[in-house]
DNA sequence: TTGAAATTGATAATCGTTTTCATTTAGAGT
DNA sequence: ACTCTAAATGAAAACGATTATCAATTTCAA
């Protein structure tokens, strides 16, 4: 359980935590700093917006969950699952869905090997608009960090 | 002609723009606005910093570039070429190495389709350590932004 | 040559992230 | 249960990168 495993790793637990780490896992896959935050203001007015930024952070360190970042200057906390998925990532309202990637993971794994990389990680992404907002795609393009 | 493709598209044309652009098609393909301002300053000490940002945007406005992020907080333009290609980003020197991603842009295509998303652009990182960096390959794990 | 519109450079504002610091709290050892 | 030390908290400030403001200058079409 939660605590247990945060203990032997050497971190206490309090009441503030219990509830950031519960929040957090409540939440959408993918959340800001902000975003936590207000969910857990929701519960408990008296935390600190630190707080919650150093908790999310030691989420990631106990590897329950990694930084992403989708190109529009927030750095969001993707729920880390035994599987490797990608994002497609709506430039509109900021949504993501995930897919699978196996096949891509198999390709880009031997890219790396070819090239002599140690890989940590890979980053798929698809940008662009989703069905319900395939409308304002023309504006701002330019602004976008596409690839 | 550089000069003409900008005053058709209603840009004027300034010593500075002239060199900041030279500059930019001059360097390294990922550079960010203070490695593009540093080597614009060997050549004229009085351009500005936000000259030099502006019209960095100016150049991925017009399509020669588009912004990456590559998880470390810095903002780097990513010369357009008319082939897309992956990054292969080392956590420690921070160097790129660029690779072909036809097969897996394809299978990107596809998922999007699958996903009834209109496709703006791909992403595909690879993060690790190139051969050179791979001893300091376990400090700092957690903050790094890997996917 | 002239005038409107764009560009520039310096500076300040902004925004998200991270650090600092004094105070409080958790929890291991007694 | 009590004590003590290290860790955690909250408020505020520091930070670093990006973007906006504004007065002065420059481009270039008419």
């Amino acid at each position: 359980m939660m605590k247990e495993f945060l203990k032997t790793k050497g971190f206490k637990i309090t009441p503030q935590r219990e509830l950031i780490f519960r929040s957090f896992f409540e939440m959408d896959k993918h959340v800001s700093v902000d975003e936590l935050y207000d969910k857990v203001r929701e519960k408990d007015r008296s935390i600190g917006y630190s707080t919650v930024w150093r908790n999310l952070k030691l989420i990631c360190r106990v590897g329950l969950a990694q930084k992403v970042n989708m190109g529009d200057g927030i750095t969001r906390y993707d729920r880390l699952t035994k599987v490797p998925h990608g994002h497609l990532f709506c430039l509109n309202c900021k949504r993501v869905v995930e897919f699978n990637v196996d096949q891509v993971v198999g390709i880009l794994a031997n890219t790396a090997v070819e090239n002599k990389f140690s890989t940590r990680g890979f980053k798929v992404e698809v940008q662009g608009y989703c069905q319900l907002c395939q409308s304002e795609s023309e504006e701002n393009a330019d602004d976008e960090e596409i690839h």
